[in-house]
DNA sequence: ATGAATAGTCCCATATAGTGGGACTATGCC
DNA sequence: GGCATAGTCCCACTATATGGGACTATTCAT
């Protein structure tokens, strides 16, 4: 499902080597010599010049010392005051309305931020109770108990999911919510088969929750979305529709914000 | 001295303008509907769609809805952590330093934030005592009695200098510190009329220290460099050639930072 | 609902515009 | 001092971007 090669894309090389050229000097900000560029892209060094004399040009980049590339000033000040996270949020909020429109419930879009679910985006459905279920955009929740919380961890790299276990305790929220390590772990694994994870009540009493991953090509996960019920109102065979539509918005979030 | 219009520069048109187009989305963070840039720009649609579809793969930009696009969230990444503040300083620190040890004197820059002006940058000559100078970096200090502040108080549009003057009681730091709004109006006059600003123990017993603006291309200055002395040490036939360093480097760096 | 207006996509012949080899200078390093 | 690498410039060639226009999708007003 990840690697969404896009086509070739015709009728623009000149641009794309630009950009391409532009992203790598982003990542490192600009720390790799441009012989070592010329090799990896496989560009003559004339090229390349003229490439950085163009992105100088526009401000996207800007010269220190030789040898010594960063971000311009005027895109730095172009872009103050835009975060990853506000820009994802931003990216996702329209297809999550629509998406808990479509079903009849809360959509989130939460991330993982110092072993807790930062929820970035709620939107709910108007035929819902106001104020249903008790998540509020910007705070944080426990990742054990949630949906959301369990998709980013079940996706975490052994050690780091290993670290979370040990760090406990896991305090009850219901009489529903694990709290065993070992049982943990295993609904982890299970998450991770089945690709996605529910919250059946853990977290409150009346909150039923499915919740999948964002793909970020080929990236472990580092974002996941959900729909919530009220849980007395929730019938087991509405879940293969609910979970089909929460897949198809994920796929479609993930290829639209990831190039 | 500003209009620093480089020359054509051939031979990247299609660069220039995909790289302009992002500028412009990334301006107004693509409030603007395709139409307007096609007339801004003298492109026709189709090439404008061609060039947005580059920016889109390479994740500069996203589009979210019709008619809107955003900083794509790749870019968002590779700049988090980015501030205007920590680039100027980043590019500046390098030829402040060396106008430092040319001069035997500290070199600064500052910009100004809530009517305090704020240190990005400060190198000490290697000739200086160790310590010279109350200033220490992501500092702030009052305005009116700093050279870089009077730069930037001088050049400030007159509605805010009005109300900086109004919004006193200016307090004295040493005996010569200038505390009157009206006679410190008229300081700040003779700053934008002479192009450069002095404060002659006004903050500081043992401190001299001359201040020229940075130009952004025609706008008024938002940072500005300057060189500090001990006072008792000043010679004030040395002034000449001090500003004229210190000119140099300003005009260096306003070429080399704002394209 | 229906239609008009605008946004977005696709195609293709043409010549414009980017290419890269190489010669050259500037700069930094030993 | 000299060597290595960074950065600049030039130019004939052809790969590459161009833009007109036909077409579809989406939005908005009535």
């Amino acid at each position: 499902m990840p690697n969404t090669a896009k086509p070739p894309a015709p009728g623009n090389a000149s641009l794309e080597k630009g950009l391409a050229l532009f992203n790598r000097i982003a990542q490192d900000h600009g720390q790799t010599p441009l012989k070592t560029l010329a090799a990896d892209m496989g560009l003559p060094r004339s090229t390349l010049y003229r490439l950085t004399g163009a992105l100088e040009q526009a401000g996207l980049i800007a010269r220190l010392r030789h040898r010594h590339y960063t971000i311009g000033l005027p895109l730095a000040q172009a872009l103050h005051g835009i975060t990853p996270a506000g820009q994802l949020a931003l990216l996702c909020r329209p297809a999550l309305r629509q998406l808990a429109r479509a079903c009849g419930a809360a959509a989130h879009l939460g991330v993982m931020e110092n072993d807790m679910v930062t929820y970035l985006v709620k939107e709910n459905a108007a035929t819902l109770p106001a104020g249903f279920s008790i998540s509020r955009e910007n705070t944080q929740l426990e990742a054990y108990c949630s949906g959301i919380g369990k998709v980013l961890l079940a996706w975490l790299p052994e050690a780091e999911r290993a670290r979370y276990l040990a760090g406990g305790p896991f305090v009850a929220m219901t009489e529903r919510t694990i709290t065993d390590p070992q049982r943990l772990r295993q609904t982890l694994e299970s998450v991770q088969a089945q690709q996605f994870a529910r919250d059946d009540g853990e977290i409150a009493d009346d909150l039923y929750c499915l919740a999948v991953p964002l793909w970020a090509g080929g990236q472990p996960p580092t974002a996941a979305i959900s729909l919530s019920f009220p849980r007395h109102a929730h019938q087991p065979q509405d879940d293969s529709s609910h979970l089909a539509r929460l897949r198809a918005c994920a796929a479609q979030l993930s290829a639209q914000i990831f190039p």
